[in-house]
DNA sequence: ATACAAAATGGAACCGTTCCCATTCCGCGA
DNA sequence: TCGCGGAATGGGAACGGTTCCATTTTGTAT
């Protein structure tokens, strides 16, 4: 059993180098031009030779606050969440951050507890695609002066900016394709939106551009895969005059009407198949799916980018764009 | 500006309940049966007030050690990886860890960077999908006592568990399938094995397998998209005479060479796919992709059992399995 | 009642930093 | 030569916990 070795301390960097560890400190903290270039180069020496590296907890401690971000997400499995969770990944290494990333599972009682934890580790902020409502949670941390951005899902009566896809021109360019493309009757179909400000949006946002263009539409919630397919049959089936299509609310959505438009034999492009949110198979089935994509690397950095003016704001600039566009990518599934 | 209000302390709830920080101390570590039942009352009573929970860095700063666990992934948007980090994120929960992801999107710099920062983290035990090969980075993790425990990849001198399939099993299985399905010619593509034990394994594994059963066999490493399908064409016209199939060493693999297919118009099933590693779009895409699932939810949950072992080896027993049988899915692209 | 062990509680040092001060060093004008 | 100001460096008190050890309280057998 190889009895730990202890990692080295600024103690003993100093010692080694033959100095006090204020300077050893300064060297490592951003106060490096303070020293003559003789120490730095002692510094140096002595710290390499002993390996060291400064220890982020007794850093965290004595500042407040740590060099860590907290990132919560609502379901780790969902391709679009990784996308994004990848681009806040990236912008935090780039800024000498790490992510703690938190799975929820869709499950409150677990944010719950992930945020007490997180709020544990002093992270510096909060990146928060939530899965309940977690006002007050929240609403603790920014009292606490830590900085909370939410992703995709707004949550009322919290001070944070939100940032995600720009739900109503999403819709719009859905149905305006849709139309373009002469279909007539349109289904939505989305997960249960009580739980998501999104979901709801892009519900009503549907229901508004639809009777606006004058499309017979009507919507759907997922539930059991039988309940699905029975109400999908019934919407065809009440449309016989009519060119009909899907419009997928989310990947999750696209994923299960892909499977369902399979089963019931409907060819894809006679009827209409969309989807929000692109993923690595749309272009698979054949004629392949059309989707609208979300920028989600520029949806990441830009959940970092807030959190950064909100702890320095003297240095960072305010984000310009909190909702993005979506970019059409149009196959065969909308092509009659 | 709304001023931070501070986190209330141990010495606060202490100095409210009366008592000495010791004792909250006691309650919120694991001794509360050590304290009176009037005490932990007491406590309970201003810890709740004060809405106090224990600061993790002061924590982690006197223990020399955190309650985080370090996931080191080689590439987060891989769903394979997903999956496996679900799966150690759950386990992490269940014993009170946190994790601190870190992708590295296979770039052995980002790697080393990681490293250094997790161990400044002073992480309880890390669990690596590595990149590179950072032997000499994780022996110092080692010799600190922090437990490291590999995840797929193997790498040499680092005295640490791997956890992963078990990739003799999986290559046997897919040759006995295809053989059974009747392709006498099988080309196996890899993307490039250096980096990757598992890859190397899984290649020498392919043609001992083959080479066993007398398959005609060939092997192909990914590179260029045209190269690839030069490289599929050749393999096919070269064997007329056979029926041909093309086994995928991974997900990513199976994506390419299903894109492919479709280009060159290759009937699935008539012209043999599987792969290893399930996706979601596998059996959307007619007649269905033939798969070896790995069990990811076993694999990660094992990852953290192991470290867990090493942790505290005297209250949990060594994990019994680290190589994983893979689970057939067979569909239509292996039926003739 | 007395003695004594066991249980309950508290005091204070320490974990590895940062940062506020105080101190030392050096060059330069009077 | 002296004095002075700014730059370079160091001493030591926090930060918020844990833990060793000492002390007080309680229970119990004599």
């Amino acid at each position: 059993m190889s009895s730990a070795v202890r990692r080295s301390t600024i103690l003993e960097v100093a010692r080694l180098a033959g100095i006090s560890k204020t300077s050893v400190s300064r060297y490592f903290g951003d106060e490096r031009e303070r020293l003559s270039p003789t120490l730095q180069d002692r510094i140096a020496q002595a710290a390499s030779t002993l390996d060291y590296q400064p220890n982020q907890m007794a850093r965290g401690l004595k500042g407040g606050r740590s060099k860590l971000i907290g990132m919560l997400v609502a379901d780790i499995r969902n391709p679009f969440s990784v996308a994004i969770t990848h681009g806040v990944e990236q912008a935090c290494r780039q800024y000498g951050y790490s992510l703690l990333v938190c799975n929820t599972d869709n499950d409150s009682e677990q944010e719950r507890q992930h945020l007490d934890l997180l709020g544990a580790y002093q992270v510096a902020g909060l990146v928060v695609n939530a899965t309940g409502s977690p006002e007050a949670q929240l609403q603790t941390f920014i009292s606490h002066g830590t900085p909370v951005v939410l992703l995709d899902r707004e949550i009322s009566n919290v001070d944070a900016e939100v940032v995600g896809l720009d739900n109503q021109l999403a819709i719009d360019s859905a149905l305006d394709h849709l139309s373009a493309q002469g279909y007539q009757a349109v289904l939505y179909v989305s997960e249960a939106p009580e739980q998501s400000s999104t979901r709801q949006r892009r519900l009503a946002c549907f229901n508004e551009g639809a009777q606006q263009r004058a499309l017979s539409h009507a919507t759907l919630l997922l539930s059991s895969d039988t309940n699905t397919r029975q109400a999908l049959s019934h919407f065809l089936a009440a449309h016989p005059q009519h060119a009909c299509a899907v419009l997928c609310g989310n990947g999750n959505v696209t994923l299960t009407i892909t499977r369902l438009f399979q089963q019931l034999g409907l060819p894809l492009g006679q009827f209409g198949l969309m989807g929000i949110d692109e993923l690595d198979w749309c272009d698979l089935v054949p004629p392949g799916i059309t989707t609208l994509a979300q920028p989600t690397d520029a949806i990441g950095k830009t959940a970092l980018h807030c959190l950064r003016h909100r702890i320095t704001p003297q240095t960072t600039p305010p984000p310009t764009t909190l909702s993005f566009a979506p970019t059409l990518i149009a196959r065969g599934s909308t092509r009659r």
